[in-house]
DNA sequence: TCTTGAGCTAAAGTTAGGTTTAGAAATTAT
DNA sequence: ATAATTTCTAAACCTAACTTTAGCTCAAGA
């Protein structure tokens, strides 16, 4: 059983296309939790290059670290995960892919209607759309067009 | 003629939602230019609170201020632009959008293939996908599950 | 006129997800 | 045994898109 020695940063770093740094940064993260050998070295098992694997793929499907390291944590604690694991986090992963989808496409949609109809202003037309702020980022409230909670055409004069 | 005095940049701060200091670092990256006043302050045109709404959306859109910068550079110079260059840039918005609909609708077919299907690993299965890579976003290569360009599933020995 | 409130600039701070650097210690190869 | 790799830590640096701060100046109302 050669397994106990567990596997060097390097060897992930190989087998991943992760850099090395970008490991120790998941470590930081708490996405990876390696021992230490006698020399202080990190040692991974041969299976955290699944691990790794879940990360990068998690990523691309729009989570952060953390929500990643949230996924990570419903795994149970070392050993190698079973389809079933991987199942049942591979469908939270698709409620929010879904989400994901479907505001684009309200977004494509309201595009689609107010390209062809020639009205005075698209942003005015299609996208001044309170649905589509649900997709905003920025803290803050930020009102397409100037139309402002006060609606009003002008500013408010009083103190 | 009320309107050649222009509006404060509190004004669009306002009407627009957006933080007078982003308004400014706007200015910074090209995307706004106002004039100045006598005593040095920024003046705007009112139509100006329809140029922020464009960037706020072109944003939702996932656009970079740069690329946003690009598009308002097709506006002619300093008027408001009309119905014909709202269509002429929504378009474009239109097949960034396709596209990134697209690649999430991949995304979430292998998903969907693999929920089901009882395989010994969800990545392995179903999200070690060439096509999926395309979608990545880091820079250098990265392998998933550990499939590195040799393929092999001994790392090399020689010098 | 005096007093606020609004605006100004430049520089530093913020968050996410890392990379780079520097110098030292451990490990591996010859 | 010695040379060449790896790995270690801590801290600084990076991009994007802003915000915050400090110290002033401008503008508008009582």
């Amino acid at each position: 059983m050669a397994k106990s020695a567990g596997v060097a940063i390097g060897y992930l770093s190989e087998r991943s296309g992760l850099a090395v740094s970008a490991i120790r940064y998941y470590e930081t993260q708490g996405l990876m939790e390696p021992w230490r050998n006698a020399g202080g070295q990190r040692r991974f098992h041969r299976a955290d290059i699944r691990r790794l694997s879940f990360i990068m793929i998690a990523q691309q499907f729009g989570f952060s670290l953390p929500e990643i390291r949230g996924f990570l944590k419903t795994l149970p604690g070392g050993r190698t995960p079973t389809p079933e694991d991987w199942a049942r986090i591979s469908t939270g992963f698709r409620d929010h892919l879904d989400a994901r989808i479907e505001t684009l496409q309200k977004m494509r949609d309201n595009l689609d209607g107010c390209i062809g109809c020639g009205c005075l202003s698209l942003p005015k037309c299609a996208l001044y759309n309170p649905q589509d702020q649900a997709a905003k980022k920025g803290k803050g409230p930020r009102y397409l067009m100037g139309d402002s909670p006060e609606t009003g055409a002008e500013p408010e004069k009083g103190a």
